[in-house]
DNA sequence: TTGTAAGCGTTATCAA
DNA sequence: TTGATAACGCTTACAA
């Protein structure tokens, strides 16, 4: 493996000037570049990233800090991040936790390690130390989808509550009066904000909330299908129900079948955050998209800014879409 | 930031004790020991990754290169891979390419710059530079699902063609005699596997494969939506088809859908690879689950077995399982 | 425009 | 069992 002097020696400079004339910057002679550029090709010399890193202070890589990879909406997050940090010649180190301590440790100690240049995460508001942790973190923060209570850090999310709102509108306008949501955890501020459109809605259609029909704290299939049995063993039933995300719809739509109801005949189902195969569904399923992969960009941007030297970073809102499928109808 | 030196002078040791202590080499005496843990904790002292990278040769950081991490399948074998790898306290970079030639070649450099440690790929056949940089690369490779031709290295992978072969099957047993399939690229060792396990079936129930309803080279779901209605203009049709991938899979369906066909009474669906969604499907898809999470588990597990030291590993064959649901049934 | 030389923070070698 | 010290390979003042 040739090394820098190799190619200051071939081409008769100084170490100096390699590293000048490889980043070519303007204090460089044309022709010494030419020089050192034609070296560094015939000894196929790649300049090392830890001595670099080491050196400069601070790596080229970008973390990205998410629950589950294999949720098609952190996928596509990821995505974008990547995307976005290769233009820049950055890399991203994916650590998906599963909400597991140990490896939030781990990651943690990266960024302090210098592994990482910078951390987009995607936290869980339950998880206090490491929220606290975070924050005391050296390097550059994002934050992704939520942000955690007490955490100062530029934040990429979508206008959870206005798209609720206005979906939610629709089913007042086919006729629903008894709308059930399935949410989060109540300390998951997306949760929040889409409970308030949820709530602002009802207000909109002058109908008072029925809280029964509000069900907290759900999450993952799991999570869906059980809040759904329980609100489908009410009598009366609701005629619609929305899911605060993705895997929730899908436990939902489960509960749904195994009770024998059609959809949307006798219930409609609204999703939040769409998936590849809703279309496919049985009925397709109506959704609000969010744009993950335009996150994921901001996301490295704003960490890609930070490491630029730029402070006061203000948050980032993308606007998230309501597809409309065929799991809307209005009531029976 | 506390450095080597911080610790060593407030534990009133040398840096070079201070790292053998960390490390709990027994070289180091206990009192010693703990002298030196109790003021790395209360300096928050952090080894700098970048600073062990340069002194030892090599990173903690594992490549995985995907074509598409939005695929789940593909996001399964990361999450395997980058388990096993936090295991062993390596991080996984992983790149998601899209085909991108740029992404690819910033890979390749990242390899050899040292940002990484070792590679595993799930290349493309039809790329043959890239396929000649990656053997040509220093360090650990290792091939997850395919090999390109000419590539000398471990790969993990399902057993393709007895799990196709013995599906199949059970569409003879099912009374089918006009089996389509969807195939990939034929320099996909894969679909090559597949089509094998396709044409073996086809021997083992005494019929003659229709060439015409073999159609190759189709790749994701446009790929698949044009094989489909090409399949579906054929007089007579194909009574089942088997798709040899999770993306050609969805587009078959959309075309079944779209010609107004209904699954499995006018035609079978078989697919290769299981998506999360299958089950929730109109109807249910019938599927091959490749155990995507295991294999980049074994993946991270021979990257680290080579960069041990150890060599002539052999490749990995896991099992596939075929998930019986709604979408294969007896032909009218 | 180019060169010299001092870091950067570990680890590893060799002595003690 | 511990300590000095020389790498590791690049970047960057500072000089020339």
């Amino acid at each position: 493996m040739a090394g820098i002097r190799d190619v200051a020696r071939l081409a008769g400079v100084s170490t100096a000037t390699v590293t000048r004339a490889l980043r070519d910057e303007p204090s460089v002679a044309p022709k010494t570049k030419e020089r050192v550029r034609a070296a560094a090709l015939r000894l196929d010399y790649v300049p090392s990233a830890a001595a670099r890193a080491l050196s400069q202070g601070h790596s080229t890589l970008l973390g990205l800090f998410v629950p589950d990879i294999v949720n098609p909406f952190y996928a596509e997050v990821a995505q974008g991040m990547e995307d976005r940090a290769a233009e820049a010649r950055f890399h991203c180190v994916i650590a998906s936790s599963h909400l597991n301590r140990e490896r939030e440790r781990q990651l943690l100690t990266s960024l302090q390690d210098g592994t990482l240049a910078g951390l987009a995460a995607t936290t869980v508001g339950t998880d206090e130390a490491f929220t606290q942790a975070l924050s005391a973190m050296p390097g550059p923060l994002v934050l992704v989808d939520r942000r955690p209570r007490g955490l100062k850090a530029p934040l990429v999310r979508t206008d959870n509550r206005k798209v609720t709102r206005e979906a939610i509108r629709g089913l007042f306008e086919m006729g629903h009066t008894r709308i059930a949501m399935i949410s989060g955890p109540q300390d998951f501020d997306t949760a929040c904000q889409r409970l308030s459109g949820f709530r602002m809605a009802h207000r909109d259609a002058g109908v008072r909330v029925t809280e029964q029909l509000v069900r907290h704290g759900h999450l993952g299939e799991t999570g869906g299908h059980q809040a759904m049995t329980e609100l489908l063993a009410m009598d009366p039933r609701p005629t619609a129900v929305f899911c605060f995300n993705n895997l929730v719809t899908v436990g939902a739509l489960k509960a749904i079948r195994e009770a024998g109801l059609a959809i949307p005949a006798d219930i409609s189902l609204l999703a939040f955050d769409d998936m590849s195969l809703f279309p496919l569904v049985d009925p397709p399923i109506t959704a609000i998209a969010q744009p993950a992969y335009e996150m994921g960009r901001a996301a490295a941007e704003i960490l890609l800014r930070q490491l630029a030297g730029e402070t006061g970073i203000d948050d980032r809102v993308l606007p998230a879409t309501l597809i409309p499928r065929a799991s809307l109808g209005p009531p029976r």
